[in-house]
DNA sequence: GTCTGATTTAAACAGTCGTTTGAATTGCGT
DNA sequence: ACGCAATTCAAACGACTGTTTAAATCAGAC
């Protein structure tokens, strides 16, 4: 019925059944119903079903933040101390999110919504993740902004890059359920979103 | 063992259940247990699970925007036609979501970690209160930023907004696991982040 | 073809889940 | 003090939960 193996068939429907039901009602049954397996072969490929969730998370957020800092490597050309441009930094941070989002054929899309209810279940494994791969990227930013803006106070700095991260989180977790008035097809308003998002973080930085 | 009702015990250990270890370990027997009473009282006082989860959100959620749209109407002394500053009309937006988290006795605090995960299941209920009793309000606070901003496009005004709210209700969900160092006494701390996250908004809106 | 390890399967395990039932208990107006 | 309604309670319902077991099936190496 498909060409993908048994463990990414599964990963594959946990990630739809979160997106769609959230946490609460997820269950091993459903998910290997959807995979079209049995229900030992998820504890056979993944230990348990926290586990799993772990995978979940961990498949696309490594991708997400390779992608970030891969952009950020970059722009920086080999010189962390040269101050880049704000909007170029910004852009390596939030686009990933919207290419991932965009990505039908790599299920993106459904992951930002696993993701911002992961994060709002403060889970652990999401932490744990957070403390010891992504935490010293988001410094990088961190530091690439205050390069750029260097008007600003540091912890001014790391004050409103955490709101961003914040409004980006909510938004990418939000898409398609937004109240601003929408005309226009899904992936010219995907496009929009970053733009206005961008746009939203730059003036945020550029007041003292 | 204590003095408030049954129902309100149900509600306050519900709250806190959420809170601590989210929507999906959420059973009616751990809520009858911790608010010493028994399994049944909980369909006879709330019909079902989803109701009484329904009408944690509710109880809370009025309280919020009723403050926060007094403290508009103040501002806007009877004429809504009349440009506020805009700090006063972020604070007045901002500020509640902080009185709540603080109060202790009211259980704000935790209340704020239940909403956002509410957000992130995109809870069915909490997207009818949003429309048909939130909205609104939001509106009413969105027309004040225009008029205290009359150099941004009405559109530019939605989107912001928009992102503050999203990096508000991040916030106030991560509290205690916020990367920012901190070493001030936590009610200090809630101050400085509703400062920071003002000022945020402020800059936010103040670049075209 | 045969052996071997990897994978898949059905079945059962012990719990927990939300909800319902009907009896016991409480509080209150009279 | 009685009676009625509101509330609380223990018990049971059937369904669903994550995990484990051991047998069945598969693939590839020799």
């Amino acid at each position: 019925m498909s060409t993908l193996s048994t463990k990414e068939r599964i990963l594959n429907s946990t990630e739809n059944l979160i997106a769609e039901h959230g946490f609460a009602e997820l269950s091993i049954r459903k998910i290997s119903q959807q995979a079209h397996t049995n229900l030992a072969a998820i504890n056979y490929h993944f230990g348990n079903k926290q586990q799993l969730i772990d995978q979940v998370l961990e498949r696309r957020l490594n991708n997400l933040f390779d992608i970030r800092k891969s952009m950020l490597d970059e722009l920086n050309q080999g010189d962390v101390n040269k101050p880049c441009n704000l909007e170029q930094i910004l852009h390596a941070f939030i686009a990933p999110a919207l290419f991932m989002i965009n990505d039908e054929h790599q299920g993106g899309r459904i992951f930002m919504q696993v993701l911002a209810r992961a994060y709002a279940e403060q889970s652990e494994a999401l932490h744990d993740l957070m403390k010891d791969r992504y935490t010293p990227i988001i410094k990088e930013f961190a530091e690439a902004i205050g390069l750029a803006c260097p008007e600003l106070p540091r912890e001014t700095i790391f004050w409103r890059f955490h709101f961003i991260i914040g409004a980006l989180t909510y938004t990418m977790g939000h898409f398609g359920a937004t109240s601003v008035a929408r005309q226009m097809p899904e992936e010219e308003y995907f496009e929009k979103s970053v733009a206005e998002l961008i746009e939203f973080a730059k003036a945020a930085l550029s007041n003292a």
